[in-house]
DNA sequence: CCTTCTTAAATGTCAGACATATAAAAGTTA
DNA sequence: TAACTTTTATATGTCTGACATTTAAGAAGG
């Protein structure tokens, strides 16, 4: 935990990385007190508040927790998956938003991501991530839901498939690509018939799960993605036509 | 940018939530700046300190920036893919070492991903993706290259191959896979005969994907996969031996 | 022995001040 | 008038010192 160079602006950065490279080199193991933070201080020459910066990016990260009282102080964190999990989401869902991703684009990554998980997932799922795909089918299938209400029980549809693999670094790798694409799935309104045949390709892929059928499911998820592309193809030209509308 | 509880500790992170959710939200625009210190000090009826450990939270998440001066303040940040892609690495890499995370599973996690982006990358990849995977393959081949090195080299071979995709959201959500994993692929060992033998499959994806051939790339992707864990394995019994020969 | 009180250590918060960077306005000179 | 220089205002960056609050452990008392 040293360092040469101190570039004479954003302390607190600065000793934020000093402390993170600790952690994540191993040198600070899992559940470690940190110096008290006046302790700190005095090792890095500078004021509590500065190091308090610097304490607060890291717990931004998850990477620390502080406890209060006589006992407290900074503690290293366990990263657990569900929070790498939200992290993720909101990590993926401002890129694309910010970034001007096209539909094609996020579609394209999410579901060959998930078509590289359907061969797992078929093999593994047990009866509870089966039992969770027919529920959500069930729920897109009843009338007058909404249209954010459809997206959700999609996401966790596919969300159960992703998890029926039975491994959570894909779970949690596939979080960004599945949920982090619900703000841009969102845009897209969907007609009861668009609908039904959703809840159509979702049926035989959740057969196909069933059956142990990996090729089957990959094969229905290329459908899947075939048919949500021309959606969103439909919905951009329906907006363009409102657009010429208008400037008449 | 405003709200009713006041859990009365932790302010700062109660602040920093709150401008997070203005930002995520859309509410606040990219580049846009934000009040400053001590206006937001006022709305939130905080000293400054309290808001700067808010923004620094912010700052540590690439939300926003800050600028020093007179036209200075915090900015709404535009967050780019290669930031993203750090954070990325940074978070699987602290994932998988906090978490017992087996070798198989991660690297069953890795190559699945992988090979979803194997066809894509075969049909889009430009020369000069293909270069760069020529040109790590004959670093790879040099004799006296360290472990390290030689899975540095590994790492950017595979990204390259990724890249060749050109899909940036499957590059992003590739690195924690690819990049994220290397902290376990170091613990390898590699001797000459299993460096020749990654270097010739390596050769014959290289062809693949030069030739256009998604299938084949796949097919490769697959034989690398197996003879990666085999290696794995052949670590860990020797390690296992090693161990016992110690309590003798 | 158990309960209660005290105490100490740590984080959480505040107020006010000064240092420094930076852009725009004001002033100065060719 | 134009270009350069100086001033000034505003913002973040940092420091000092203090007080508030939480919490565990020790001390005191029944």
């Amino acid at each position: 935990m040293k360092s040469d160079k101190q570039p004479h602006s954003d302390l607190s950065a600065y000793i934020a990385d000093d402390i993170r490279n600790a952690i994540v080199s191993g040198e600070l193991d899992v559940d470690q007190r940190l110096p008290s933070e006046t302790e700190l201080a005095e090792h890095f020459e500078v004021s509590r508040p500065t190091v308090r910066e610097a304490l607060k990016r890291l717990a931004a990260q998850s990477l620390i927790r502080t406890q209060r009282g006589a006992t407290g102080g900074a503690f290293v964190r366990r990263l657990r998956f569900e929070e790498a999990y939200d992290a993720q989401v909101t990590t993926a869902a401002l890129l694309l938003s910010m970034n001007a991703v096209s539909f094609d684009v996020a579609c394209e990554a999410r579901f060959a991501l998930e078509r590289a998980c359907a061969p797992l997932s078929a093999s593994r799922r047990t009866a509870d991530h089966l039992a969770t795909m027919r529920a959500e089918i069930h729920r897109q299938s009843q009338p007058g839901l909404s249209d954010e209400a459809f997206c959700a029980s999609d996401v966790a549809f596919h969300r159960a498939l992703v998890d029926g693999a039975g491994n959570p670094v894909l779970s949690f790798q596939l979080a960004g690509a599945v949920e982090g694409m619900q703000p841009l799935m969102n845009m897209i309104t969907f007609t009861a018939r668009s609908r039904a045949r959703i809840v159509e390709l979702h049926t035989v892929l959740a057969d196909a799960v069933e059956e142990h059928d990996g090729h089957s499911a990959d094969a229905q998820l290329a459908v899947l993605e075939e048919y949500t592309r021309g959606l969103a193809v439909d919905v951009m030209e329906q907006r363009a036509k409102a657009v010429l509308q208008n400037s008449k």
